[in-house]
DNA sequence: GAAGAATTGAGAACGATTTGCAATTGATCC
DNA sequence: GGATCAATTGCAAATCGTTCTCAATTCTTC
């Protein structure tokens, strides 16, 4: 991990309050380190850990993406119900769900708009509005 | 069952082909018996089935709603992660998410308009557009 | 009714995820 | 720099929703 990754990722854990460990800091570099968006399942981080020569076990980025996740460094997202996906992206936007391939890309979301929206019913109130755009290859 | 839900039933099951077995019969009874749209989980309907005084295997609660859903008469919709749920209204239409008690409720679809939506990145099209309004008691 | 095909259901198998818990690591205080 | 205590890690077992296997049952058709 060159100096900035290591900066944006201790950044990044401190931002959160979270201990910077080794594993965390592993992880960490490989969502935050470039400073580009990431979606991954706890799955793919894990090869990626690996792949970097890393040693994390497979339940500690279980626990760890669960943590960041609790801590708001990531985002749940649930397109395909057998595995979850987490995106380092916090702010608002929609998604494209490449059905071929169950990856997940971010979609622009200045191209998203929304004009009328349904109310939330009496004693509820709008969390937020996920919206997945599910493609096919032609 | 009633001689109108029977009827419904039997006519949703010969529509998509489907033999109308005892057990597929209950079910759809259930879900379309009394012609209102429907949100579903296996486990909700197998209980369901149960309440009712039908002896259903949730194995074949699984397998029907699977079967219901390749013949194009429910929807399956994925919000939460751990479990399906499948929805009878096949109509194009978002949902109303309530994260306290993990269910799911239409929303209207004429109160949604998208005025302006990302397009399909080339190779690829647009399969569906899932719309998600979570909410969250106040 | 008989024969063959489709369906059912009990239980085993599965894949993703979480959990229990002992060992390790990190932060803090002297 | 240690000692101390809490937080973290990671293995293995446990969980949970769901699917699969396959023998028994039920449908349809002739």
């Amino acid at each position: 991990m060159t100096e900035i990754e290591t900066k944006r990722s201790s950044d990044w854990l401190a931002g959160a309050g979270l201990r910077p460990t080794r594993q965390r800091m592993t992880l960490a570099g490989l969502l935050v380190g470039d400073g580009q968006d990431r979606h991954v399942t706890a799955e793919s981080l894990f090869e990626a850990a690996s792949n970097a020569g890393e040693k994390v076990s497979l339940a500690t980025v279980y626990n760890t993406l669960r943590a960041f996740c609790d801590a708001g460094l990531v985002r749940e997202i649930t397109v395909d119900g057998s595995k979850s996906y987490f995106d380092t992206n916090m702010t608002d936007h929609p998604h494209f769900y490449w059905e071929d391939s169950a990856s997940l890309t971010d979609a622009p979301a200045e191209d998203l708009e929304i004009c009328k929206l349904p109310e939330a019913p009496a004693g509820a109130e709008i969390a937020s509005v996920d919206v997945v755009i599910r493609l096919r290859r032609t």
